[in-house]
DNA sequence: GTCCAGGGCCTAC
DNA sequence: GTAGGCCATGGA
């Protein structure tokens, strides 16, 4: 089978097994960006915890934390590990915001896609899986975003090369599926979904939808 | 007690 | 250009 229909059917496996995944788990594009910065080399679990306790103190969109102090924002998310890094990226992303479009998020995303990705790549603290997080989840872009996940389990699977860069597997995911961004939306989600379920580091095993796919057995 | 989770930056070689 | 340290919580 090519490429493209392995990762075609890889998709509609994992649709079959656990179904339409309605990702990212934000309610607005403000709580998006805040949790795509809260994630980093955290489970969700901690974001959860944080996000709930910037709502409980209104201060979870860009605006109120664009207003508020560095010092104010950091014991609130205390639980998504270096807590005093990311209120720094936090107040990095509304400082860019509002210097550089009046802190309306419907103009950043307006901007062509390449550019603002670049754009977001110039922020402090913001890298290239942070940037596609937003771009995907939160501004509707055609971007497809790679995670730990993501790399582990297409390792495991023997489609991708492990001495590849951020941008040679995003190539690969974007040369060989059909450019949708709900299809990028799920694709990534269902692999989260999946990952957090059993791959940690083990190989795949018996119970993972994607057992056939997998040549890198124990 | 130990390990590790949906990164990214900085520094040293 | 790249490996390695740093950031510093919470759940298994």
């Amino acid at each position: 089978m090519n490429t493209k229909n392995t990762l075609k059917l890889i998709y509609k496996t994992l649709l079959n097994s656990f179904g339409h995944q309605n990702w990212w788990p934000g309610e607005t594009a403000d709580e998006i960006i805040i949790g795509a910065i809260l994630t980093q080399s955290v489970s969700w679990k901690n974001v959860e915890t944080a996000i709930e306790k910037l709502k409980q103190n209104n201060l979870c969109t860009i605006e109120q934390i664009h207003n508020t102090n560095k010092k104010e924002i950091s014991p609130l998310i205390r639980s998504t590990l270096y807590y005093n890094q990311k209120a720094k990226k936090l107040k990095n992303f509304a400082n860019f915001l509002f210097q550089k479009y009046d802190g309306n998020l419907k103009k950043l995303f307006q901007t062509n896609t390449n550019i603002l990705r670049k754009q977001l790549l110039s922020i402090n603290g913001i890298g290239e899986e942070t940037a596609d997080s937003i771009l995907l989840y939160a501004g509707n872009k055609c971007v497809f975003v790679i995670d730990a996940y993501t790399k582990r389990i297409f390792d495991r699977i023997g489609l991708f090369k492990p001495d590849w860069n951020y941008t040679e597997f995003q190539q690969f995911f974007m040369d060989n599926t059909v450019h949708d961004i709900e299809l990028y939306k799920d694709y990534h989600a269902q692999i989260v979904y999946l990952g957090k379920q059993l791959c940690k580091r083990k190989p795949l095993c018996d119970k993972c939808p994607l057992n056939n796919f997998c040549k890198k057995k124990k």
